[in-house]
RNA sequence: GCCGAUGUAGCUCAGUUGGCCAGAGCAGCUGAUUUGUAAUCAGCUGGUCGGGGGUUCGAAUCCCUCCAUCGGCUCCA
């Protein structure tokens, strides 16, 4: 007999060799039922894995992502095995589960293309509806090289080439057998549903040097009523695409004329980006930073010194021709080196620090074409930059300040969620690295501490920092529980060295600052891109590019409503006047799919009595008449209701 | 950059066994209507069918090439 302990701690005895379905049915037949995957002793399992000790146990249902893991796995076998019957002579790489279902890639003899998909699902629900096991069996690397020799599969030799003899297993499900770690379901009877959602070329081991093969997604469900609700997502998703809301709302565009890569922000577009940066700017100013403004372009040796050059490759930079060939410029790719040099331009007293140097610097990079996208990736961006140089003794509360900034941003603009990540230098490749131990020690230290003494949730990862310098960054959960990483905060000993940043300290010897690099939205292109989707196109009123439209009834009201919308200006209420010859219902129809905030009717009543109808967006009817007075004052109410002051915030 | 798909009016999209002057809806313009809470009616304008080259009596449609857009390019068996 062995002892089985549950996560609530208490315990059970069963028989040596019993399985976690086991387990599960001994407990009721419909847990065995939604029971997907296990953790036996802290160790992923097979749900038909014989257990033979004394082990804690933890049965995963659909909700845990270890059960989603094993399902989508499952599922990849599930289609390779329809590819091989439908594909004779097909040949498999690796078909592992990724966060939204899973995908495998094939080196197929005849091409697959979309529209070979539908079929394929087919054949993937037949075979799942004959309820094959997968049965799991562990092979020596002589056997298992020797059957995949047999098969003329180089792709799974290569792979084996790589295991170490005695770790290797092989899973079979119906006639299927696969180079597999596991787990897997028991059957593959709980796929019910199968949406093979693209197919796509990728290189092998993501090699572009390497064969490019057919990469299949895919994601499957228990149950229909899931895969729906996936699907709605998906299309709720498409709908929210801040390229498809940045062309209705007519904030941005790009011309193949102009250049890949390159937006060219509209006038509503620009209007709410202005919006944005005075918003920073307003914060940065009440935490002492002070504007500053460089050139888009800079001489190639201030980035060699920066030591950026090196770093990223003449590749990635762009070259100004001038008429002097001795002169070389580049287009900025970063503002930092720029803002070293506005450091350097006068001596520096141990009183002056910390200096905190922004910019809303526009920077260009030259991104491969593949990789464009939208305004979440483009060659030519801005963005929210600021350089402060402390004091070691100030790093860490400069730090903390920084996390101010970022919270209260986040908390204005409504994003709810999101976590904080700590990237660490590996300890084990210090050469990778510049600066002394001690510095990265302290640097390490006073991330840490400002995180924790902030409140922050944070994960930490090491050997994702800067060559540099640690760093944080930020991740944000939209509305749609999509993550996107935002703000970052990075600390560097690297560029204060290379430029020979200095200050006279109190004992009147030169020392060397510490800078530290952060951008709280990013870039301007980025955030207002996650801004669309996370809201839709619904902007808060503040932020807006237009925030009431003025709607007419006829005609004949057209005067009255002009001059409202003047009186509306004059107090700051961006207004507009729909005097289109269009019927109240056509107004309204188009002014709600422009998301206009607030709606103000005028027809004969409002003009005798100087009052104005409202209509807030998406309430689907209005709030009865106000004066401009008590208009006005509803508005000013909900915009400082939406931006609180910094002080009610931290 | 690479693999695949796509590119027709400002927008969304029809239009292939190659065949009369290339279509619709919306937007725009003109006129009628003067309107009370999600599309008033009528008329009109608008396209080098992504660019260039080729095949053909004839090309949006077939071929080549270039450009752009979209999906993807280790979340490791």
């Amino acid at each position: 007999m062995i002892n089985i302990t549950f996560p609530d701690g208490s315990s059970r005895k069963f028989a040596a060799g019993t399985t976690p379905l086991q387990v599960a049915e001994s407990i009721s037949p419909r847990l065995a039922e939604e029971t997907f995957a296990a953790t036996v002793g802290g160790q992923s399992w097979d749900i038909q894995k014989p257990i033979d000790a004394d082990a804690e146990i933890k049965l995963h249902k659909w909700d845990d992502p270890e059960a989603k893991h094993a399902f989508w796995h499952s599922s990849s076998h599930l289609l390779a095995a329809a590819l091989e019957q439908l594909y004779p002579g097909i040949k498999f790489g690796i078909g592992p589960a990724i966060e939204n279902g899973f995908y495998y890639d094939v080196d197929s003899p005849t091409p697959i293309t979309e529209g070979d998909l539908p079929k394929i699902e087919q054949k993937m629900l037949e075979l799942a509806r004959e309820k094959q096991h997968f049965d799991r069996r562990e092979v020596s690397k002589a056997e298992a090289m020797e059957t995949y020799t047999k098969k003329g599969d180089e792709y799974k030799c290569e792979l084996i080439g790589d295991l170490t003899d005695g770790t290797i297993t092989f899973y079979t499900n119906g006639s299927y057998t696969d180079l597999c770690r596991g787990p897997h379901l028991a059957t593959t009877a709980p796929i019910k549903a199968v949406k093979l959602t693209s197919v796509a070329g990728a290189y092998w081991r993501g090699d572009e040097k390497r064969k490019m093969l057919t990469r299949i997604y895919g994601i499957t469900f228990p149950k229909k009523a899931l895969l729906d609700e996936y699907l709605a997502l998906v299309e709720e998703a498409k709908k929210r695409d801040h390229r498809k809301l940045g062309k209705e709302l007519e904030l941005f565009t790009f011309s193949p004329r102009v250049g890949q890569g390159l937006p060219l922000w509209l006038p509503k577009g620009a209007a709410l980006r202005e919006r944005l940066e005075n918003f920073l700017k307003g914060v940065q100013k009440q935490y002492g930073y002070e504007q500053v403004i460089t050139p888009h372009i800079g001489m190639k040796d201030l980035y060699v010194t920066s030591g950026h050059y090196a770093k990223y490759g003449k590749d990635s930079f762009q070259p100004i021709h001038t008429p002097d060939e001795n002169e070389e410029f580049l287009l900025k790719p970063m503002n930092c080196p720029h803002h070293c040099e506005i450091y350097r331009s006068k001596p520096r007293s141990y009183k002056d620090l910390p200096v905190r140097l922004a910019e809303f610097g526009t920077v260009y990079r030259y991104e491969m074409s593949g990789e464009l996208h939208g305004l979440t990736r483009v060659r030519g961006f801005t963005q929210d930059d600021a350089h402060l140089f402390c004091r070691p003794d100030q790093l860490k509360e400069e730090f903390k300040k920084v996390i101010d900034i970022v919270l209260y941003i986040f908390k204005t603009l409504d994003f709810k969620e999101f976590t904080a990540q700590v990237s660490l230098r590996d300890p084990e490749n210090k050469e990778k690295y510049i600066g002394t131990d001690e510095n990265w020690h302290k640097a390490e230290t006073a991330i840490i501490e400002a995180a924790a003494e902030k409140g922050l949730t944070t994960t930490v990862e090491t050997g994702e920092a800067a060559f540099y310098g640690p760093k944080l960054d930020f991740m944000v959960k939209d509305a749609l529980g999509r993550k996107w990483q935002l703000g970052t905060i990075q600390v560097d000993y690297n560029l204060p060295e290379r430029f020979d940043l200095t200050y006279k300290g109190s004992d009147d010897k030169e020392h060397r600052p510490i800078m530290i690099h952060r951008a709280p939205f990013g870039s301007m292109e980025r955030f207002v891109a996650v801004l669309l989707e996370h809201t839709g196109g619904k902007f808060p009123l503040w932020l807006t590019p237009e925030q009431a439209v003025v709607l007419p009834i006829s005609e004949k009201y057209n005067d009255y409503a002009k001059k409202v919308a003047k009186l509306l200006n004059n107090c700051d209420i961006r207004t507009r006047v729909d005097d289109r010859n269009e019927k109240i219902g056509r107004k309204i129809r188009d002014n709600e799919l422009a998301r206009t905030p607030i709606l103000l009717i005028v027809g004969e009543a409002e003009q005798a009595g100087e009052t104005v109808t409202v209509r807030m967006q998406g309430e689907g009817k209005d709030r009865g008449a106000m004066t401009l007075p008590e208009f006005t004052k509803m508005v000013a109410d909900k915009v400082a209701e939406e931006i609180r002051p910094i002080a009610d915030n931290i």
